[in-house]
This record gives structure tokens, C-alpha cells and sequence, in this order.
DNA sequence: CTGAAAGCGCTTACAG
DNA sequence: CTGAAAGCGCTTACAG
């Protein structure tokens, strides 16, 4: 029937074989293919007996030369190894995966080109959508290619954008929990970010960075504070860089007596640093993660963190493109709440 | 030139557009598209600039069409959420993305059918290959699907299959292992693992499932002690998992004095359970993880575990996929020794 | 060195 | 209800 080649493995059968098997035309199998209607129940069973027999599988490749959909999906992430985008990843792949889906992974490490090369799979109509969890690129860029095809944002968002978005009110949390330092008694807090920099809006729904920045800072003035802006430290994104940062800050003598971290994988590389060289957690450092992810209660040190809502925010998230690929004009809007989980290291 | 589609966003431009703006023939741009030789300066200038112009990108799905790969490839794990196949992905995406490569993600949550699912985009030529971190399916099946595109095995394997393998000397591991916790007093050793069941064999490069417990039962062996079968404990894979096998032994009172658990994940689960009741570890109880995930030296106890090289592993599997996607014929294998180490948990 | 034409595997009007 | 034919965007012999 097929011929094999011996380089490239079998030749798989295609539309024209079923066709010849089962005496029709080609027409007639790819209305069985694609279940539109005029076909007889008649020939529709032998042409389906045929796609078994033969164990034909249409051809994406072909199907979307025709305009077909590609059925795929690309989703963005910083990086894979940070639990909580692992656990972000797994929620919407379920999901996306149930509704026939073919999720494409993309690290971004932070890098604007990597970030462009998933928006250009819309392009060339590899891929149907894009989910980004965090966003590289600035807001005109991402806007343009929502041209190509579906985009949502997930955890991180950008004001300006009319993309659907899935986030979480990091304002309200990052108020609340440094509230809860204040209120333990902690002065002089410092504040960690793995962003680059910081872009200070007052608006809720700016941007994560902002408003995470502005909680705390408003936190802070209730409380008739003031914050030093030598406190700030900006691209802290791995247990690596916690660590460094604190040995650098117990080298120069300038330890504060709290630091918020971007992320629990920040918060244990401080305490990390905290445990060499005897500084007590939370007695004399209090250590505020942000994420919870599932390890962080069995450390050495239990971390108290800002809970976000990872799989309340990748269901949403894949459910907002589904409704955006069927339907452009819905654009879900949805924030969750961030809840403070209390534990040992405050 | 093009227009605009109000319902699908815009039309790309194709090779055609290319070759009408260069005022030169699709046989041309296609030429320089593919780097073939046979065509002069000018020409391939005069095209270069039309491309950029237009920002023409082609089609993958038309190239594919004509036979050129996909420049695809599919990764499959268990689930992306345990820390070891995060790291995984992690190495193997990036040694592949910078080969041009990108890489479609597939959870298969132990089930065959996920696993052939990624097996099947290699007939259709979705993918040129896939990287299997886990294996699901039965040897014969998926010796079969490696006609159709290159098969390599990380980390698992079967002895059967004649395809590039990474992985490691689970053998060797876990009898190193197991004599560790002889040595250090343990008399009564439960094993938990998170595979269904386990085929014993003693022919080392079996697959790992068997070689590990080979191993483990070899240092039994040695020290002349025996195996109670009733501590045997399969499809254990959870941090939840190994927290209900604790309470499980001990509600029936047949907690043993150590536990060898399949994963660093299980371990937490197990040392949890044993804290939530006063069970002390690693004094009443030892447990030994596998993995070495990057938290395990952070948790509460910090963990005693037997380190896969994941690193090591990724990298290799990668490479012995872009070399056997260029070459059918060298079918690389490696084998990665196993370390133990020693923490506070045993 | 360059171009016209066939064809990859599909889908979709268009006839009948 | 069914089929012949055109065409999606490419690449690749085949001429010249």
C-alpha cells in the first residue's frame, strides 16, 4: 500500500488511501473527519472502517495550510524550576489538555527575545494563544500581536493592556502583610523584588511590581513610617541571590530587622544566610516570603508568606482562553485575593 | 497589499508577496530562505530586503508539508510539579531551544494513553522526536513508534528497548544506600516506590524500578538480613502519599525503623507524619529520600537522600537526542553514578 | 543563476 | 448525498 523508506522511517497513509479503501471520493472522508453533515450513515461507516484499518490520522500540518486551527497553545514562564510557575504550568496544562490542547513551553529567563519568539509562533499560526505568566515586553509590543491570536495574562498584568487577565490584588496582600510585620514590632523593613526595577504608580491594577511596592508603602505610611530607599533591592529572583543578599547586607553592617522577598525561593536562601552565621529568625530578622508553595511549611524554619492563589489562577487562566478563542470579544478580568499564611519566620 | 481579516486578525505575508515585491520568482526566495547555493548576490539582497519589508516569516506549516521537519521535539514526565522533572525540563529545553528546537511539554500522570499520546505526534511529523522522563507504555510499543522519529529515554529505562538511554546506576545506588542505613543500625528497612508494582530481575540495566530494589535487597544479602514482603509499599509518589503511608504503619503498629522512600517528595511526607505524632527522626525513625531536590537540604530535617544527577542527565539526554535526530545510527548510552547524600534524616 | 510548474495532504466552494 | 477541482504556502526537480 505505503512504501517504507529506510531513512525516514514508514510513509503514514493519507486522505487519498482511505479514500481508495473505502471506494469514495476524498471529499466524502474529510466531511467524516470533520463530522459535517451530508454523508450517509452508510458511507460514513465504511469510511470509518477504512481510517481504522489503515490507522490514518489526519495531518495537523496539512490541516492548517487550509486554515484549519492549529490546536496549540503556548504558555511563558520565567523559569520552570520555580515551583510556583511549575504549579501554575500543571493547572492550566490539565485543563487546556482535557479540551484537546497541545501546550508549547517557553522559558522566558527574563528575556524580552524569548518572550517575542512564543508571540511569533501566533503569527505563522503555530499556535492559537499564548498564556503569559509574566510579562518581558512592554505593553504596545504584547498589544500588536493580540492581532495574531488569543493572549492572557496570568500573575503578572499591565494596566494599559485590554488583554483578558488573571491576577491577584497585590496591593491589598502586600498592605495587609506588611501591616503584620509592623504590627510584630519590625522597624526597618527591607523590601526585595526580582523585578529590575520598580516603576511606582499609586493606581491599583498598574502593574504586580507597583502595586506590590505601593502596599507595602502605604502600609508603611499608616503606620507613620518612613522606608529607605537604600533598603530597596531589585533582581533578587533565586534562593542564589537571598543568600547573596544577605551576606552582603551582614557584611556591610546594614541588616535591617525584616525583609520582604519576592518569593519563598528568596525568603530561604536569607534564612539560609541567616542560619551560617547565627542571626535569629524571626528574633532578630523577620523573613517574609511571598508564593507558599507546598515545601515552604517543612522547612527548618517555617515560612510566614503571602499565599497566592496558583491553582484558583491557572484554572481561570485557561478558562479565560478557551472563552477568548471561541469568542474575542469576552475579555475576563479576574483578581483574586492574597491571603498571609502565618507561620515561624515573622 | 495584505488585508486585514476583522475576525482572525491579519493576513501574514506569504513567499509570493516576497518574490512580487522582490520582482523575482518564489523559486528564488525560497532559495535564500533555505541558504541552497545558485543564487547570486544581488538577488539574494534585493530578496533579503523584501523579506524584512514585508516581515515575512514562513510557514512552518507549508514547510512541513514538503517534508522539512518540524523542528519540534516532545518532552513527557509524570508531573512537572516534582522538583526533579522541573529540573529536567529545565536542562533539556534550554540545551534544545538553543538548537532552534521547540519543545511541546506532556504530563502523562502515569497514564499510557498520555504517553502514546506524545508517541503519536511523531506519525503525523508534529515533532521530530521525544524525550520519554518516564516510561508508561510496554517496550514492543514503543520500539514501534521509533520508526516514525528518534526516541530517547532519561532517567528510566528498559533493558529491551534499543534506543538512546540516560540514565543512572540505580543498582549501585541503592545498595550503597541501603548498606548506609545498615550501618548506621537499622534492622527492620521499609521500601516504598512510586511504580505499581515491581519486577524483580537481578540483571543490572533492566530497568530502574527493578535495579534499585535489586540493589537495596544485594545489601540485605550481604549483611545476611531479610526482607519482610509486607514492607513492600508500591505507587507511593506524593508528598501526600508518603504522609498517609506513615499514618497508615503507624495506626497498625507496624512502623519499621527506616524507610527508603522513591523521592525526596514521599520523604517530606513521611518525616511530616512522623513529627505530627512524636515519632522522632532519624533516632525511631530513618527515612531516606531520592532525589536531592534543591529544598531537601532546607527542611525541617534536613533530608539524607540518594542524589540523581539531573543535571548531568538533562544535559546528556539532550545531546544524545540532536545526535541521533542528525544520525539514526549512534545510539547513545549512558550511565550516571549515584551519590549518597548524607544529611540528618537518617 | 533563474523561473514555471508540480505536488505535499488537506478543506471548501461548486456542480450535479 | 457525493465527487472533481482549486488552492492553502511552501520546496524541489526540471528546463533554460
Amino acid at each position: 500500500m505505503f512504501s517504507k523508506n529506510c531513512l525516514e522511517g514508514v510513509k503514514m497513509p493519507t486522505i487519498s488511501d482511505v479514500a481508495r479503501k473505502a471506494g469514495l471520493s476524498v471529499s466524502t472522508v474529510s466531511r467524516v473527519i470533520n463530522k459535517k453533515p451530508h454523508v450517509s450513515q452508510q458511507k460514513e461507516t465504511l469510511v470509518k472502517a477504512a481510517m481504522k484499518e489503515l490507522g490514518y490520522k489526519p495531518m495537523p500540518a496539512a490541516r492548517q495550510l487550509r486554515g484549519t486551527k492549529a490546536k496549540n497553545l503556548a504558555v511563558t514562564v520565567p523559569r520552570i524550576t520555580n515551583p510556583f510557575f511549575a504549579d501554575l504550568i500543571n493547572v492550566i496544562e490539565r485543563t487546556l489538555d482535557s479540551k484537546g490542547y497541545t501546550i508549547i513551553l517557553i522559558q522566558t529567563f527574563g528575556r524580552k527575545d524569548k518572550e517575542l519568539d512564543a508571540l511569533k509562533l501566533l503569527t505563522n499560526q503555530t499556535i492559537d494563544g499564548v498564556i503569559l505568566c509574566s510579562i518581558e515586553n512592554d505593553a504596545p509590543v504584547i498589544q500588536e500581536y493580540s492581532k495574531y491570536g488569543s493572549i492572557v495574562l496570568v500573575n503578572e498584568y499591565l494596566g494599559e493592556l485590554d488583554l483578558p487577565t488573571i491576577r491577584a490584588n497585590q496591593y491589598q496582600g502586600f498592605k495587609e502583610a506588611t501591616g503584620f510585620l509592623i504590627q510584630r514590632g519590625y522597624k526597618n523593613i527591607a523590601y526585595a523584588t526580582g523585578h529590575k526595577n520598580i516603576i511606582v504608580t499609586k493606581k491599583e491594577g498598574t502593574n504586580l511590581n507597583s502595586n506590590r511596592f505601593s502596599g507595602f508603602q502605604a502600609a508603611l505610611r499608616e503606620a507613620k513610617m518612613s522606608f529607605d530607599p537604600k533598603m530597596l533591592f531589585t533582581h533578587v529572583q533565586t534562593r542564589d541571590a537571598g543568600l547573596k543578599l544577605f551576606n552582603k547586607l551582614f557584611k556591610e553592617n546594614k541588616m535591617p530587622d525584616a525583609i520582604i522577598s519576592g518569593s519563598d525561593e528568596v525568603a530561604v536562601g536569607i534564612m539560609e544566610g541567616a542560619k551560617e552565621v547565627g542571626v535569629e529568625v524571626p528574633k532578630r530578622l523577620g523573613v517574609l516570603g511571598i508564593d507558599d508553595q507546598s515545601l515552604s511549611r517543612d522547612l527548618f524554619i517555617p515560612l510566614t508568606t503571602v499565599r497566592q492563589p496558583v491553582e484558583e489562577m491557572g484554572a481561570a487562566a485557561a478558562k479565560a482562553m478557551l472563552q477568548h478563542l471561541e469568542d474575542k470579544d469576552v475579555v475576563e478580568n479576574k483578581v483574586f485575593n492574597l491571603d498571609l499564611v502565618v507561620r515561624e519566620s515573622v
